[in-house]
DNA sequence: GTCATCATGTAAGCCGTTACATGATTGC
DNA sequence: GCAATCATGTAACGGCTTACATGATGAC
């Protein structure tokens, strides 16, 4: 799971250690409690193996599908560039010395792609999996968010199954709990639903590569 | 967590590992993945420490408030003895030489008492304190459910506050994540409110005492 | 007598945590 | 100079999983 994150972020964008957990405290679930114990021995592991590898200067937010506002992403590399040369003042990168940057290899992409497309072994998971869904194919990401589907489908029509168990309806507190299971599984059904939307309008738009000035045809 | 399983499931009956896993199985949540490699040691850890003992006959679905004609247990054991002489169906107890049943102590219900207030360490063992929490007082229950809803409510908070980082909108997969979380987290916020006011109607209803309390003296 | 099931346990290993150790850089 | 922060790592440990080993019982 901590190499899905890692690859995730890396793949975004070259990050030191101590940065990747800040960035990974950022992303929205529970992933704030990874600690360097865990990551840095991650690190290590996933350079060992070839997934990543320290780099120098540090390619640093690509964006590649937002081909820039403006100066936003484009000052930030520039900006990171400099640091290095002493240009400006320290404020802004302190304690920038032993730092070791890492970047994404491209065996650590198939690896990513491998890890984003795998059945997952929990929740958490499938949450880190949507967090850098982006890179994957759309054809992938649809495939994946529908396997996602089925599962929480059997687990609902399980739970279904279960709750007329033996003695199931005497507690309170225990109908509660079964019925909120329900719920919970409900709505993570109706995301996965939004999810595959979202897939198929980016699919959609595909399609049409911004000819707007043909038929003004909105899909 | 596993302790508050199981110690939760033998405050209700008697039972050996085998059977204690099918119990925990057909709890709602996703409890049914604990393993023997860790239920059994478990078990001996716990005996160790007093919290559960070996019981010989087994004081089986005691149900205190309901009379149940007050033979049911001695029934039981004597249905048991019973087995051997080939009498019954099969179906209740088959190969039950080897077993060892366990019981809860009292030290063991102090343990459980303990556990069921404590703040829990994930949402799965949250689900746990409420498949149990019938057996605290009910003040000390809704004080639980309590603090339940401050963390939840601070949870939410936090998200929001997280919600405008930079770089939140770029990806509208992270961002139907980080909508769901919300969600999510409005969900159980519902359900634990669900739950205190469950608990306060049982207050309110507390002419006849309906559930065993630990902990302290029952008349 | 053989097979499925019931039943208990051990061993190896993964994954992650907390706590500890170390040291550079910067603000004051 | 000193404290706070940045930054990287190691060590000990805990909990849980899979796989393995063992054996009794009952159905057929």
């Amino acid at each position: 799971m901590i190499d899905l994150a890692i690859l995730g972020l890396l793949k975004g964008e070259d990050l030191h250690g101590y940065e990747l957990k800040k960035r990974l405290g950022e992303l929205p679930g529970a992933f704030a409690g990874v600690s360097f114990g865990s990551l840095y021995p991650a690190l290590a592991r996933l350079e060992r193996a070839g997934a990543v590898r320290e780099v120098e200067g540090g390619r640093s937010r690509p964006t590649p599908s937002v081909p820039m506002t403006g100066a936003l992403s484009g000052e930030i590399a520039a900006f990171r560039a400099r640091i290095r040369l002493g240009h400006d003042r320290a404020e802004v990168t302190p304690g920038r010395r032993n730092r070791k940057v890492y970047g994404i290899t491209q065996p650590g992409e198939a690896r990513l792609a491998a890890l984003l497309v795998e059945p997952p072994a929990d929740d958490r998971t499938f949450a880190l999996q949507v967090a850098f869904c982006r890179h994957l194919h759309p054809e992938e990401r649809v495939a994946m968010f529908e396997r996602r589907r089925a599962d929480l489908a059997e687990r609902l029509t399980t739970h279904a199954a279960g709750a007329d168990a033996p003695g199931a309806g005497t507690d309170p507190y225990l109908q509660s709990l079964r019925e909120h299971d329900a719920r919970v599984l409900t709505t993570d059904l109706a995301w996965v639903d939004e999810l595959v939307a979202i897939s198929r309008l980016e699919l959609a738009d595909a399609d049409q590569p911004v000819a707007t000035s043909i038929g003004g045809s909105t899909p």
